[in-house]
DNA sequence: TAACATTGGTTGCGTATGCAACTAATTCTT
DNA sequence: AAGAATTAGTTGCATACGCAACCAATGTTA
């Protein structure tokens, strides 16, 4: 009885996501640091965040980002100091931290691009474009089933 | 043409696997605290393959359950503190150490497994079983697809 | 306007994670 | 059998993560 509570566990989507996520940023992880970049995954998905939209302050990055705002108040300290991003203090607002994105961070990012296209191209080998459009759609009920209930840090990405 | 690329990221299978794993984890962890466990997602998981397998030493299980010997070794000293977990050092082979769950941790699983599996009911709320199967196969391959190419720390799950 | 509430950001804490360097035990080689 | 290589586990280090408590600035309300 119990036995079948554990099998379901398994055949359920929640391990196979998972894992295969972890897979995933394993070898991101792995083929950023290969080519010579100090980036962390982490910082990558950062730096493509501000390339797409600059000037936001810390709570709207980590919101979007998904992570609690002293995880990312720590990431924009590193990245800070690596000199990929500018943190600058609002006028208007003196809480407000807006956060830019600097010609080294532009730079690298650039540079970073392909590793990370390459490995994008690797995990879809032998998936069709309809394949693809499926399991993402799926993937997003998934997401709005959980989005439905209790409370989340903030918002979506 | 750079922007090309960035959507091309955008469009992906990987960053929805990933944020999608999140959000699961989140839930999952968050359950896990409401109820009263003082158990980690980490530590549910390792409970759950000690109760599918008793007596593996510690490599084995961090190949098993994905991670490397160093962060298993962390969580199993946690574990043992907890009372969950018995390590044994091995007659034979006094470098190995088996792994064995207490009635301790029996116990804390067996109450813990309905909460996880509310979780999966929820996340799996409107997803057919068809489809359900059919993205554990995409899954499966993009796994396969990177499992071919550098070295993970080791094995499968 | 003074008191209270809210908001953006920081910091301490506990956990998790992988890598590299290390020790002790075991196995392989010569 | 002695020396070399391998293996299991540990530890230091850096990063990441969320929560809770906190501070300073802004907004709200009485």
């Amino acid at each position: 009885m119990k036995i079948e509570v554990v099998a379901d566990i398994d055949s359920s989507l929640a391990p196979w996501i998972g894992k295969t996520s972890k897979i995933v940023d394993y070898y991101l992880q792995d083929a950023l640091q290969q080519h010579g970049f100090k980036l962390t995954k982490e910082q990558f998905v950062l730096l493509k965040k501000l390339t797409e939209k600059d000037g936001l302050n810390q709570n709207e990055l980590a919101s979007l980002l998904y992570r609690d705002k002293s995880t990312m108040a720590r990431l924009l300290a590193k990245m800070e100091k690596k000199g990929h991003v500018r943190r600058e203090q609002s006028h208007k607002d003196k809480r407000i931290n807006k956060i830019y994105i600097t010609e080294k961070g532009k730079l690298t990012f650039d540079k970073t691009i392909p590793v990370v296209a390459r490995i994008i191209n690797i995990l879809e080998h032998d998936i069709t474009q309809t394949e693809k459009e499926h399991m993402i759609n799926i993937l997003k009920k998934v997401q709005s089933n959980l989005k439905l209930k209790p409370a989340l840090p903030q918002e979506r990405s």
